[in-house]
DNA sequence: CGCATTTGACCGGCGC
DNA sequence: GCGCCGGTCAAATGCG
């Protein structure tokens, strides 16, 4: 990335640090976080957040706040404040605590009120199912004994929006991929010169006892902005180390960058005023390409 | 050889 | 009730 193009992401009121980038991305030469999502401490890094003993989602903002987008309610767009300037508030490391995923969640009060009370009964069978998986550990002798019925349980989730060149940002813990999918909920299910999907990877920690899981995706504003939804809550302490070396964490720029060319090239000029809040989430400012652009997320309601 | 990734199939929730 | 879609599983494959 050339410094034409960090100029073009960030503005002088725009704060990243540089700390997150070489953290976030050994490899990346001038990658930068361009926002990380900082509940607690304006001057804690997404490192230290992540690594954070009391890291827990739930305790940061009520479930009422966090979980499954329910930063919505904070996260509407406000039409803007100046190309530069950045009106943007307070907290420099600011973050979009309800990103493409979670401000497409939508989900109403009455689901999360579900959420909550299918929560108790799910987390028994969690424990339960955890318990047969450590009983069955290695002998999956039964072509298909996962019991697939079980709801599942909804963790408090909040994102990360990181510039980064990588998907897989390192965060210090070792995840594994287990599915990837492309999503419509992307401002641009397809692109409109091609039909590359908007793709969403989905990885979980590898520790087995561990249930955190993270969702990877590209912004859908910004292709070069990886936007990360933590969901769960470390249960380990030292983060393991990967294997060998941050090959297992980061893939290849190009190993499954969800983005196309045309969304490369066609947006990245209209994201020059982009700025981002961390309670009002995005904040566009005299981008009205951009709002043409993205309609969904400038407006709840697409065309 | 062991672990990570890929990828198609499958499942469940939700909206219409 | 049906179809769509997000999320997960698991076999196949790749890689160190």
């Amino acid at each position: 990335m050339s410094a034409d193009d960090r100029d073009l992401y960030f503005h002088d009121d725009f704060f990243y640090a540089e700390r997150d980038l070489s953290l976030l991305s050994g490899e990346m030469p001038s990658g930068a976080a361009i926002g990380t999502l900082q509940p607690l401490s304006p001057i804690m890094s997404f490192d230290d957040y992540l690594k954070l003993d009391a890291f827990d989602p739930g305790e940061l903002a009520s479930p009422e706040l966090v979980a499954d987008g329910a930063v919505n309610s904070t996260n509407n767009l406000t039409p803007s404040t100046g190309c530069g300037g950045g009106t943007s508030p307070a907290s420099p490391r600011s973050s979009v605590p309800s990103s493409s995923t979670e401000a497409a969640g939508e989900e109403d009060t009455s689901r999360r009120k579900k959420d909550h009370l299918k929560q108790e009964k799910e987390e028994i069978e969690k424990d339960q199912k955890l318990q047969s998986k450590a009983d069955n550990d290695k002998s999956k002798t039964l072509s298909k004994p996962k019991k697939r019925g079980e709801k599942r349980r909804r963790e408090p989730r909040f994102a990360f929006m990181t510039k980064s060149e990588v998907d897989h940002l390192e965060d210090g813990y070792r995840w594994r991929k287990y599915g990837q999918k492309a999503v419509k909920n992307s401002p641009f299910p397809r692109c409109l010169y091609c039909t590359d999907l908007h793709q969403i990877s989905y990885y979980r920690c590898t520790s087995q006892t561990c249930l955190v899981k993270k969702t990877v995706e590209r912004s859908s504003q910004d292709p070069a902005i990886v936007v990360t939804t933590y969901e769960g809550k470390h249960t380990h302490h030292s983060p393991a180390p990967a294997r060998g070396s941050t090959q297992s964490l980061a893939s290849p720029p190009t190993a499954s960058t969800s983005f196309c060319h045309h969304h490369h090239l066609m947006h990245q000029p209209n994201l020059q005023c982009f700025l981002q809040s961390p309670l009002q989430g995005f904040q566009f400012s005299g981008c009205d390409l951009l709002q043409d652009i993205l309609p969904s997320f400038t407006q709840k309601t697409q065309p």
